[in-house]
DNA sequence: ACCGTTCTGTACCGACAAGTACAGAATACT
DNA sequence: AGTATTCTGTACTTGTCGGTACAGAACGGT
């Protein structure tokens, strides 16, 4: 009894990600949303209510479209070092798309908001433990249990997790570089792989 | 034979850069300026034309009076992997001051700049080479030469420049846990140096 | 004491932001 | 075909932004 929608409303929630992801929340108008999902204030407001909404309608879609893949093999169960390693690799080949200057939608966001809108903080935080829980299950894979390697695990597992965040921000600058930064880290993951197949090595 | 000014210019950019440093570029209004500095609009723009031109003047001096001396020692001749493993155990003394929230001032402009302002996309990236060339300069102080050691110092000061980054970033959504992952990182630099001790040993 | 120059505050400007009102177009059901 | 309901475009409101105009206050040199 009424008329149908004249668009998808996931394609425009990819068209918006898309902007937000390369203008940022603040840097992206409502004008430049009508122009890149081909619609107009009112539809926009009517299935979305607000900018902010969409915007975390985009920031879903990201997480479920590009983080997730990008991650699942680190959390996987069966995951271990080299998956850790090939996960920076695989980062290193994203930088080669000069697409990549825009970074990551969740850490351009926390950069622009944590801190600033309380709401945005907590998720931020959760965002950052989930790098550093999938790279503790990694890093437990390989490794054999004891009270050293286990405070190995948790300090290197810290370790990539800021890294990650670093090389998703130092893309920004210059993707080359950061590709360059992306393989390093891989190779040092690599060679904690030789060292603990190296029987009861003690590089602690 | 001119009215003399009653402010002096260095508190004004000091007070100025207290405040991009919490809000950022876009998110501090010449209003703010105004009620934190005292002066009003016009001698704002008298003093500084515009106000990208006052936030510069701030991010200079915060390169100068914060960034240097934080990195100082690592950057001298005489640096090592002690120097290094110091920097983040400073950084996470740093974090437990509430006011760490705010992060870094370059690193924020970084992510709010780098990729959209063209003047800004290239002191970025030096900065972040700084970062680098600093790590490697502290790690050659320690190593013995060769061309296995020469790669393992590229690699590593890579891991450290973007680790920097990072932490810098995570500051911003949890101090307590930004702290945490300084003192691993710093864990981690300080298990390089026993390993190298270590006469002959082959963590490459 | 005067005067030219510089400093400082208020009021204002045009641009642009997010969000809203409302009229009219398009549809699905009866 | 008629109609209730939903969709869509234009025009508007309200607020804030960076920046400017200009009048008057304050000072240094003579």
């Amino acid at each position: 009894m009424a008329r149908t929608r004249a668009y998808d409303q996931g394609t425009v929630v990819v068209a918006a990600k898309e902007l937000f992801w390369q203008r940022g929340l603040e840097g992206t108008a409502i004008g430049d949303l009508e122009a890149a999902t081909g619609l107009s204030r009112s539809s926009l407001y009517l299935a979305f209510g607000a900018k902010r909404a969409l915007f975390d309608a985009a920031l879903a879609d990201y997480l479920d479209t590009f983080i997730d893949p990008l991650l699942a093999p680190v959390e996987a169960p069966q995951s271990g070092l080299a998956e850790a390693a090939r996960f920076f690799r695989r980062l290193a080949a994203l930088f080669a798309d000069p697409r990549s200057r825009r970074g990551c939608l969740m850490i351009n966001t926390i950069a622009e908001l944590a801190g600033r809108d309380p709401t945005f903080t907590g998720p931020a935080a959760q965002f950052v433990n989930r790098y550093r829980a999938a790279f503790a299950n990694a890093l437990r894979g390989d490794a054999a249990q004891g009270d050293r390697t286990r405070r190995e695990i948790a300090r290197r597992s810290e370790l990539l997790a800021v890294s990650t965040m670093g090389v998703w921000l130092a893309v920004r600058t210059d993707p080359t570089a950061a590709a360059h930064s992306c393989r390093a880290v891989a190779n040092e993951i690599t060679s904690w792989v030789r060292a603990d197949q190296r029987p009861r090595s003690r590089n602690q």
